[in-house]
DNA sequence: CACTTGACCTGTCCGC
DNA sequence: TGCGGACAGGTCAAGT
């Protein structure tokens, strides 16, 4: 879920709050894949070093360090990186994180997590949990904590002259946001997919870069574009509507702090609001908010798609 | 090559 | 009540 909105929104958050802090242990309390780097190269590199920069890139976040490595964290799906202050989490953890770790499925409030708008205190007093893959601790004993539902999110650790060498870095498109990215250039990289359906295209990271499953209905529903649609068939002018209308919802939600649907939470661990906002996602069965006809929820590109049936025409 | 589908995971929700 | 299966969706590998 996390998206650019949400992972800009983190990065924002930590860009305040890391700068300047000394990591001073790491823990992978899971399978290394979350955090794979050798135990040898993260003690040298990490370990010691200071917060120089946070930045992003499409939905990948950069944490660059005083050594000349980079922490590069991509959250997929359910990944949260929540930043708590020093004498919350951190002392529990010295005390009894395997314990913790292992036994608090009764202790995590659910509808903290999958909906329920609770205060940041809860989520922050109850870290780590089963979902926490990587603790990190600064010297000043604050925490970063790395939690991930579905396992499917990573951190690596390369240096930093590095990062745009890596095959992600290479092939993803543009940022959106980018007010040098016009819609000649968008309607140029998008051409590339002229066979596939409109939906699938504005998902390729390798067209642009950060649009999700969420950000891809509300944009397309604001072009009045059906996501089926072929991109052949869909006009330059179109085009250009479409990107400009991805360029304002992206930033309307980082306006708002992000969509929180299950489980994303900013980097103190609040939610987004920008659902309230939205349009058609995740809204089926309720009223298209421009003629009043019935949202549906259909399949696109393997997503499940959210459309009014009236204003999205098939051609 | 262009494009689509499945795998990676775990938790939730729905129907029987 | 418990259980099986569908579903969630970012990215890459494998398949068509």
């Amino acid at each position: 879920m996390p998206e650019l909105p949400e992972v800009e929104t983190i990065r924002l958050g930590l860009k305040r709050l890391l700068p300047g802090r000394k990591f001073a242990s790491f823990e992978v309390l899971d399978s290394p894949k979350s955090f794979p780097n050798p135990v040898s190269e993260v003690e040298a590199f990490l370990l010691g070093s200071t917060v120089s920069d946070v930045r992003r890139r499409a939905k990948v976040l950069l944490i660059d360090l005083s050594t000349g490595y980079t922490l590069v964290i991509h959250l997929k799906m359910t990944g949260q990186l929540v930043y708590v202050q020093e004498g919350m989490g951190a002392k529990r953890i010295q005390q009894d994180h395997e314990a913790t770790v292992r036994d608090t499925s009764s202790r995590v409030d659910p509808s903290l997590r999958f909906g329920g708008g609770h205060p940041t205190d809860s989520l922050i007093d109850s870290l780590p949990d089963q979902s926490t893959r990587v603790v990190l601790r600064f010297a000043d004993e604050s925490t970063l904590f790395f939690n991930d539902q579905r396992k499917f999110g990573w951190i690596k650790l390369l240096p930093t002259i590095s990062v745009p060498e890596i095959d992600f870095m290479k092939k993803v498109g543009p940022e959106p946001l980018e007010a040098e990215f016009t819609a000649a250039d968008f309607t140029k990289r998008i051409r590339r997919r002229n066979g596939t359906t409109i939906k699938a295209a504005i998902l390729d990271q390798t067209v642009l870069a950060g649009v999700g499953n969420i950000y891809a209905d509300e944009s397309l529903w604001m072009t009045k574009i059906h996501p089926s649609i072929r991109v052949r068939n869909v006009t330059d002018d179109q085009l250009a509507d479409l990107l400009g209308n991805i360029k304002s919802v992206l930033q309307l939600s980082i306006d708002k702090g992000g969509s929180t649907d299950r489980n994303y939470v900013d980097a103190e661990g609040r939610r987004g609001s920008y659902l309230e906002f939205a349009n058609v996602f995740r809204r089926e069965g309720q009223s298209c908010p421009r003629c009043g006809s019935e949202i549906e929820k259909i399949r696109v590109a393997g997503r499940g798609t959210h459309i009014c049936p009236v204003c999205q025409v098939i051609q």
